[in-house]
DNA sequence: ACGATGATGAAC
DNA sequence: TTCATCATCGTA
């Protein structure tokens, strides 16, 4: 029993989307292969006021998919070999999104899209099956799946954006932490 | 602690 | 057209 989140997943409040994503599967397919990592650290960029997020400056030619539609990727090019890999989130017209920081199986934003061949060829295409890349929802009963309870989140700072002020404090980065037995 | 490595955006 | 910057990672 699998479901593929669809765009209304993603319209909904930035924070409540990264907290819910904890726990779901990144699912990529690569010919007749399907790698799944179960999402366990997002970060959110929440609006123009954010200032360690791409959309502070107002709309670009990069950031422009941060405006669009929830449940697009957002996928850009840093530090001259690393891609990022974001899902759009919130109402059309509200630049937000979410990174994938870290998976059960692969840690670092970078490794993941490494590891998943994960490029620009995605940046704005939708979150779906048709694309090759999408976020699915499990029952606890399937293989990895877990149900996420509250004790299970932590919230920290957000990783490599103290140039943004008191954005840089703001508690946007959430991680599933295991519980010990 | 630091260099790799190149697209991006803002200034000129 | 130039230039500083960068939602990172591997090696030291």
């Amino acid at each position: 029993m699998r479901k593929i989140l669809t765009p209304q997943f993603f319209r909904r409040p930035t924070l409540t989307v990264a907290k819910d994503m904890l726990g779901k599967f990144l699912v990529r397919r690569i010919g007749k292969k399907e790698i799944n990592l179960m999402i366990t650290e997002v970060e959110a960029y929440d609006g123009p006021e954010d200032k360690a997020s791409h959309a502070s400056r107002g709309k670009t030619e990069r950031n422009k998919i941060m405006f669009g539609d929830a449940g697009n990727w957002y996928i850009y090019f840093t530090y001259g070999m690393h891609w990022m890999l974001n899902v759009v989130v919130g109402s059309k017209g509200y630049p937000a999104a979410i990174l994938i920081r870290e998976t059960d199986k692969i840690s670092g934003p970078a490794r993941i899209t490494k590891y998943l061949k994960i490029d620009k060829k995605f940046n704005a295409k939708p979150a779906n099956k048709k694309t090759g890349l999408w976020i699915e929802d499990r029952p606890a009963c399937a293989g990895r799946g877990v149900k996420i309870k509250p004790s299970m989140i932590k919230r920290n700072k957000r990783i490599g954006v103290a140039y943004a002020g008191k954005w840089a404090d703001k508690p946007y980065r959430f991680t599933y932490v295991q519980q010990k037995s």
